[in-house]
DNA sequence: TCTATACTTTTGGGTAGTCGAAATTCAGGC
DNA sequence: GCCTGAATTTCGACTACCCAAAAGTATAGA
């Protein structure tokens, strides 16, 4: 059974691998993303590597293997699970489930986390609108615009949002930003880096373009 | 912050303590029911005496500081509560909810647990009847006979049970021997260490003596 | 008083994970 | 082709656990 660093870091593996899944992953973008050294990081490739979690090639960076992502999978399962438990089950804030189901997926059995799976109703998205991999490790991964490329001036909804720290889903609270609600994008100017949405209820709100890229959306039906 | 297997010694001796008041706890004791090597535990002994967390007499055994106590009495509430909640709100079995509770311990925040305990209504005991402490750490110490020192032939009402073991709570649970339950005690027989029971739909049942000493009761109303 | 035995402590060693800093490698610009 | 800067790897060291086995201690019974 592999431990919870061990899960961590497949986890964040698995999760860098996803925004660009043609390249290896780096060491520097692993050791960044969990917060340890650069030297720590390459050792544990190379333990994971002989563990046949990974391929590990030196000087480029790791790519996950079948058994790995395997793993990382049902992680990233009861991560996912655990914040929609947090959120529809206990009431808990959205913008505090995260951290909290960092620690609980590496604690919580597979029964119980079926249990959670089968009182919500097998769910296909957390709070976040992340797809939540099924218990087989599949997952429907659909490729969403943001507000940076949706249509402009077109009913779209909020369907996933892709920041889980504490200020911006604060932020997204606020406003009604959150997936389900409704908006259109009115303009966008690169020169002020400013992308101007109209709120279902008629407000106007303007965002950056770092944030606005962070808010993927669908058309409304 | 003290690491998960230090939640573990801590509460690990203050059961033991529960057990006999007056003595210290022996290395011997806590070995066996942590499933470690004696050396190990007086090596951890050394360093949470070092803590301020107990008091460590050589050759003797140790015996918990106050805030060595009041640590452990947070730990014994999150787990017990944690267990209520799995057969209340998850409809665990909870024969099985005693090894979840020992990993999730570790993991939940205070803020999930004070969530959990608003949930339940505060409760004041979880399904073994073993009382929980409340968020300052206080517990109600009650003394209930067993079926070994209670009354005979008069009704009673099961209100604890003290062996969590999987094997032991699904007798329990076939027996309709559950907290709750009311029952008589009709005979009991050293020669033949055998308690014998009337149920309150009318069925007989007999114990040894060691599991008899292990259910206890208060009078029934 | 002595000793057998059960318990405790000490010792040496091992694994998992971490860091900081030195050394190495790679890739882009000249 | 060489140099430089960024990324990577290597190295020595540390903490928190854990074990097995040798050595020491306490005590109950002869």
């Amino acid at each position: 059974m592999p431990t919870s660093t061990v899960e961590d870091y497949l986890k964040c593996i698995l999760l860098e691998q996803q925004r660009d899944p043609e390249a290896l992953v780096s060491m520097r973008r692993i050791s960044a993303a969990l917060a340890v050294a650069p030297g720590t990081v390459t050792a544990m490739m190379k333990t994971l590597a002989d563990s046949g979690l990974l391929a590990y090639e030196p000087y480029s960076g790791v790519r996950l293997t079948d058994s790995g992502r395997q793993l990382a999978l049902h992680v990233l399962r009861r991560h996912r699970l655990i914040e929609l438990f947090l959120v529809k089950v206990m009431g808990m804030d959205w913008s505090e489930v995260h951290s909290e189901a960092e620690e609980l997926e590496h604690a919580v059995s597979d029964r119980l986390i079926e249990r959670m799976d089968e009182m919500l109703g097998y769910p296909s998205a957390d709070p976040h609108g992340d797809p939540i991999p099924d218990v087989h490790g599949l997952v429907e991964e659909t490729v969403l615009p943001s507000l940076l490329d949706c249509e402009l001036k077109v009913p779209v909804k909020v369907t996933r949002v892709g920041d889980q720290s504490r200020e911006f889903l604060q932020l997204l609270e606020k406003r009604d930003l959150k997936p389900g609600s409704l908006l259109r994008v009115e303009t966008r100017d690169e020169a002020a880096d400013a992308v101007e949405l109209r709120l279902d209820a008629g407000k106007r709100f303007t965002l950056g373009f770092r944030a606005a890229s962070k808010i993927f959306v669908e058309r409304a039906t």
